[in-house]
DNA sequence: AACTTACTAGCA
DNA sequence: GCTAGTAAGTTC
């Protein structure tokens, strides 16, 4: 007997070994095996036994890691499809899918292990999308929903988009069910134990992360995902995987339901819900909604005696109402520290990051220079310009640290507090709190007022999903208070504010539907980015025209648009140069295709060429 | 990806 | 003729 075995390496194989005959009971679809490769000895995945083999010169598997598979067929399967649709290669998908340790041949035993057969369950809802207007009541429909499951001895998996989220719906599905639920997440301390639990089938119930997609209960009978929406679903190393869509080849191969919960679902799901591939479930606010006020910045000026536009009157006005009832104000503003940008007057010369050419921020708490995409601080930045030795440093910019010493200049009489990321929010210690987006982690707070500022920032700052995001930042403050939204805008008509002002989210998604098809956007197309890098600037910049020209002169495209050929979004980052070529298509496996044949002969040294489907 | 082999430009 | 640098090929 033959095996077909894989790799966790770019390499499509699959390469056929030896079984020797003592392992053939061993030896399965989804074992590890130590086999010789090459020069070395490396660990791979069988994915296909076979009676014969074309190979001449074959080599015997050296050992059988395990003494049952890694991956049960299901799982098996869904690395299979995810590596068609993503573009890596079968064992690439394999090792996203399985804990560190075991990547590293770690073994594992399988005493414990009972062959379950499965019962059929017949209460299946089918795939559900919950827009949830209600403050968190989709919880409810989720507990009653996994409930019915565990009734059925099937099994559960509910995706939050952190750490912290994951506990807490650890201790609120453990206390409403009173059932013990087991925390999955990648590089948990016990990440293996964890890991062979949920194998055994000894946790029915599972929280976690991305990951957790990938856990190996058997049985599965409901996928939950949260906040299904969250960027953070996204993998940003390769593959580039999305867990929505691992949740819904899951959710097929194992014939378990799904549902996909959020207060701003993505355009994606709300799209699918339209076309009658999820169903749709609405819940209606508790309360009336908030008063929304949207301040046109050209008719309502808000600027400060040194000329930064800051805070209008009016919400000048109504903050001082708030504070003279005792109320609670939350000055919003999606951007850290005290400046944003320090240049120096004389030379002009900005301070950037020098390995990600961004804009350093100035923080005053700290006296600090730091840069948002990578890791660099500056400490004690420098009073004297490095460029021209002038004594001009001009720091322009606002942050939440200027808004902050602003408001304590305003309002000397109240209490004011910077909201600090990943600490507990003590409501009694201040009376105005300034924050980033930050808040909306916050469950339960409440405002009395809050008051948002430049939010057209992140309208235009970003890529086409800049209405998208905005729109569910405001979705997720529209929580945090009951009286009062005072929106700062330059755009008072845009359907991100109509549809905060009526308190109706349809009038968004309508509206930004009708966009993205006239714009031939997602959720209409697939995208598709090939990521090209290098340390060269020139070389990468050379070798991405290179290859964009290439794949326009392809003749037979199989309806793929080759967009464009830009620097990346951030052309350096942590001292690469990044450049990429956009494509897009109505299929994301024509995309894959096609790079599959045209990267195969593409090689320029020093670039590394990387490609990522329906990027977000 | 990691490694080997083949090839080329630059130099004495 | 030598070598560093790089392009191209291979892994069952």
């Amino acid at each position: 007997m033959y095996a077909k075995v894989v790799f966790g390496l770019p390499l499509e194989g699959p390469f056929d070994y030896l079984i020797p005959a003592d392992l053939e009971a061993k030896i399965k679809p989804g074992s590890r095996v130590k086999v010789s490769f090459g020069p070395k000895r490396m660990i791979g995945y069988v994915v296909m036994a076979s009676a014969k083999s074309s190979i001449l010169k074959i080599k015997p598997i050296l050992e059988a890691v395990d003494d049952i598979p890694v991956l049960d067929r299901n799982l098996l399967s869904l690395t299979k499809e995810l590596s068609e649709y993503y573009g890596c290669s079968w064992g690439e998908a394999i090792e996203t899918a399985i804990p560190d340790g075991l990547r590293k041949g770690k073994k594992f035993s399988s005493a414990g292990f009972i062959d379950k057969e499965n019962r059929i369950s017949n209460d299946k809802p089918g795939n559900t999308l919950i827009l949830d207007q209600g403050n968190g009541l989709r919880w409810d429909i989720y507990i009653e929903r996994i409930k019915t499951v565990l009734t059925f001895s099937k099994s559960v998996i509910v995706i939050l988009p952190d750490i912290e989220s994951v506990f807490k719906a650890r201790d609120l599905i453990g206390s409403r069910l009173d059932i013990p639920v087991g925390v999955m997440y990648r590089n948990q301390p016990d990440e293996l134990e964890v890991w062979l639990k949920a194998k055994k089938g000894a946790t029915p119930v599972i929280a976690g992360t991305r990951s957790a997609i990938f856990a190996p209960r058997p049985g599965l009978g409901l996928i939950i995902i949260d906040e299904e929406e969250d960027y953070g679903y996204k993998q940003d190393q390769v593959p580039h995987y999305n867990v929505r869509e691992i949740a819904f080849m899951r959710a097929k191969l194992e014939n378990a339901d799904l549902i996909l919960g959020s207060r701003s679902p993505s355009l994606e799901s709300f799209y699918h819900s339209r076309q009658g591939e999820l169903k749709y479930e609405f819940i209606p606010r508790k309360k009336s909604p908030p008063e929304v006020k949207i301040m046109d910045i050209k008719d309502f000026p808000a600027v400060s005696k040194k000329g930064d536009i800051l805070l209008t009157r009016f919400l000048q006005d109504s903050i001082l109402e708030a504070l003279a009832n005792h109320g609670k104000a939350l000055i919003f503003l999606n951007r850290k520290g005290f400046a944003t940008f320090v240049a120096c007057r004389y030379c002009g010369k900005a301070l950037k990051c020098p390995r990600c050419n961004i804009s350093l921020v100035y923080h005053f708490k700290d006296n600090l220079l730091s840069c948002n995409y990578c890791n660099f601080k500056l400490e004690s930045p420098p009073k004297i310009c490095p460029e021209c030795n002038s004594g001009y440093i001009r720091y322009s910019g606002i942050g939440t640290e200027k808004i902050e010493s602003e408001l304590s200049r305003i309002y000397p009489q109240a209490r004011i507090k910077l909201v600090e990321i990943g600490k507990d929010l003590d409501m009694r210690g201040a009376d105005i709190f300034v924050s980033t987006q930050e808040i909306i982690r916050h469950k339960g707070v409440k405002f009395d007022l809050i008051g948002v500022l430049a939010i057209d920032n992140s309208l235009n700052h970003f890529d086409f999903r800049g209405s998208e995001k905005t729109f569910s930042i405001l979705a997720g403050l529209a929580e945090l208070t009951d009286k009062l939204i005072i929106i700062q805008t330059g755009y008072p008509t845009h359907h991100v504010f109509k549809a905060v002002e009526s308190g109706d989210p349809i009038i968004f998604y309508d509206e930004e539907l009708k966009q993205r098809q006239q714009l031939g956007l997602p959720p209409y197309k697939h995208l598709g980015i090939v990521k090209l890098r290098g340390k060269k600037e020139e070389k990468v910049k050379e070798s991405a025209h290179f290859l964009f020209d290439k794949l326009s002169k392809l003749k037979n495209k199989k309806g793929i648009k080759v967009v464009s050929v830009s620097p990346g979004i951030h052309p350096k980052l942590r001292g690469n140069y990044y450049w990429q070529v956009l494509l897009s298509s109505n299929s994301p496996q024509k995309i894959v295709e096609l790079l599959k044949i045209n990267l195969k002969g593409f090689k320029h040294s020093g670039i590394i060429v990387t490609v990522d489907i329906d990027p977000v």
